[in-house]
RNA sequence: UGGCCCCUAGUGUAAUGGUAGCACGACAGACUCUGGAUCUGUUUGUCAAGGUUCGAAUCCUUGGGGGCCAGCCA
């Protein structure tokens, strides 16, 4: 389904690379980043950027780091720190000096560089081009205009540089409470681009910072910091999503304005250079029948809609991860869906579509009834006679071998694979009707027996002795295969049916009336009980992925207990006959 | 009554002034011990109008539609 990248058309992204490793731009290197803000969970759309960022550096023979970007310590904490670190190592990617001491081992982070950030906002304060403002938040946005308007000048933009030094050192002592004062730089407060109008470079907040603790109570903002971050990194090509697009000026600014007076060999006033890494934007990934923000996730959670950030309904790798999902899929999914600068929403059916089809080639098969319904086959022995069938493992891998199920006199079927009343075009089991039993026998239904409520409780076959294995010498044909347990050798499960978690596309838009909350899927959790398994799921382990024959793949839940098997089902299997009845 | 970005089959994505292609979906057929998988075929597209050009999806202009920006968030 997805083109190896040899064969595929290079995206624009690809094609800046290779152009400027042609012009040797940056002499052939490639150093890419992935910059999460450690306050929340990864979900899908954040694998999309991992998967280009890391991607990309594999490709061209470069590094990709794990960036932490955390300069907001009201928001951040380790936590997300491990969770996002375990979900990239999990999604199989690799970032500089990992290592297995800890999850986050090799990972860099922003407040590492906060001493050379503060050095460098001190070289823009001497150059002219940033200084202490006394502005509140308040009056600061005010002083910013409009979109149409231009703003007004700070009335301390003009401050002397020995004042700003003395002041932003202050500042960082600790002697002015939060929001009391401002670092800005001063660009132009009549810029059309609002980033321009003398945007905040550092803010007070006497905050504990989850690894600087209380070394700092000014924190760099956003566009101040990441600049300097990739420069300090080598990052060559800065990738980030389409609403940075507006920033890339004041990101250039702020690299540029360290840069003058530098030269490249370090002689003058202001030294060597720095990296100017290029920042180019990409459309991030946008899922429907989800959501994805992390103020509706984390409602989600809160509110216990969801059993937490990894149930497996959540578009949350830990989500994703639980609910059975493979990283290579989830791999697949990022590569096929391309990478582009118009902002499109994918349909949910593709990535259920990338695991079928990784799980077709490397799922085992094995045999479930959901809605179990008995079947006696009254020309059995009654004397408890089991016959050990051969069933192969996985049609599309050989070396997968085979094994073996048991088959006796009573059975269960899938209760959806009976009709009494049958139309032609259903090609399963019905009264007079014969069918094959997968791997066993073909069966007759001679007889249906009720209960007094005129429910179906069991049904009477007879089997063909000559069909054992699945065949008819006589070459005679059946239109439908089921799927069977034996009955005294049935393992006991509880299966989780999942479906998407809104009705509705774009639950989210704010053209909406209603709240996302008033699309949520109340079927998107079945919990079915008493299904009968195969005895050799009897042995499945947590995590383990098999198909259950004609009806999808499942995996063993993180809450399986010894005597207790929960399985998930990731994705059903296509279902033509499902299509057809319903038309 | 600002600035920036975007618009190619149903959904995505190529074609970088030279035959509009690919994937997925849908539909049809073949095959099949999973109504799965696989294979084959079919369908549908350059937002609009002008201009430049031998030739425009591509360059220019205008119009239409969509997105982003006025956090001491990232």
């Amino acid at each position: 389904m997805s083109d190896t990248p040899a064969e595929r058309q290079l995206n624009f992204i690809e094609q800046i690379i290779e152009a400027d490793n042609a012009s040797g731009k940056w002499g052939g290197k490639v150093v890419t980043r992935f910059p999460p803000e450690p306050n929340g969970y990864l979900h899908i759309g954040h694998a999309k950027s991992i998967c280009l960022n890391f991607g990309l550096a594999q490709r061209y023979g470069g590094t990709c780091n794990l960036r932490f970007d955390d300069t907001n310590p009201t928001k951040e904490e380790m936590e997300y720190v491990h969770s996002i670190s375990d979900n990239i190592r999990w999604l199989g990617f690799e970032w500089p000096n990992q290592k297995d001491d800890a999850v986050e081992s090799g990972a860099l982070f922003a407040s590492d560089y906060f001493q050379t950030m503060y050095d460098y906002a001190c070289e823009l304060i001497r150059k002219g081009k940033a200084y202490v403002c006394d502005l509140t938040a308040d009056e600061t946005r005010e002083y910013r205009g409009s979109l149409n308007k231009p703003g007004r000048e700070s009335p301390h933009r003009n401050r002397s540089v020995e004042e700003n030094l003395d002041l932003f050192d202050r500042m960082r002592k600790g002697e002015f409470p939060d929001g009391s004062r401002t670092l800005k730089a001063k660009i132009d407060m009549a810029s059309p681009n609002v980033n321009l109008r003398d945007p905040v470079m550092y803010r007070i907040l006497h905050a504990k910072h989850h690894r600087t603790g209380d070394a700092w109570c000014i924190y760099p903002m956003y566009d101040w910091a990441h600049g300097i971050e990739d420069s300090l990194e080598g990052v060559t090509h800065s990738i980030c999503t389409l609403e940075f697009e507006n920033h890339r000026p004041l990101y250039d600014w702020f690299i540029n304005a360290i840069n003058e007076g530098r030269t490249n060999d370090g002689s003058g006033p202001w030294g060597k250079r720095i990296v100017h890494s290029q920042q180019i934007e990409f459309a991030k990934l946008d899922l429907n029948y989800t959501v994805m923000g992390k103020r509706n996730l984390l409602a989600l959670v809160k509110e216990k809609r969801v059993g937490g950030w990894d149930d497996p309904r959540m578009p949350t790798l830990s989500g994703l991860r639980r609910r059975g999902y493979t990283p290579e899929s989830i791999r697949n999914f990022c590569t096929d869906v391309g990478v582009a600068k118009f902002k499109s929403t994918i349909d949910i059916g593709r990535l259920e579509n990338a695991v079928r089809d990784h799980l077709n080639k490397v799922a085992p098969r094995r045999m479930a009834v959901l809605d179990p319904l008995k079947v006696v086959i009254e020309n059995w022995p009654e004397d408890g006679t089991v016959d050990e069938l051969d069933a192969i493992n996985n049609p599309e891998d050989a070396s997968a071998g085979s094994r073996k199920v048991p088959f006796t006199r009573e059975l269960y079927i899938e209760r959806e694979d009976f009709m009494e009343d049958a139309p032609k075009k259903f090609f399963r089991l019905a009264p007079g009707r014969e069918v094959r039993l997968r791997y066993a026998y073909f069966v007759t239904c001679t007889g249906v027996v009720k209960n007094d409520a005129g429910e179906i409780v069991e049904l009477r076959c007879t089997y063909d002795p000559a069909t054992r294995g699945g065949d008819s010498p006589d070459g005679r044909k059946v239109k439908g295969t089921l799927h069977w347990v034996s009955a005294s050798h049935a393992v006991e499960a509880e299966v989780r049916l999942y479906d998407r978690l809104f009705n509705d596309e774009d639950p989210d838009n704010p053209r909406h009336e209603k709240d996302f909350h008033e699309f949520l899927n109340p079927d998107s959790l079945k919990k079915v009980h008493g299904c009968k398994l195969e005895p050799s799921l009897a042995q499945a382990a947590i995590g383990d992925r098999m198909q259950f024959e004609r009806l999808g793949y499942f995996n063993v839940d993180i809450e399986t207990t010894p005597g207790n098997l929960i399985f998930n089902r990731i994705v059903s299997l296509k279902d033509s006959w499902a299509k057809q009845r319903d038309q």
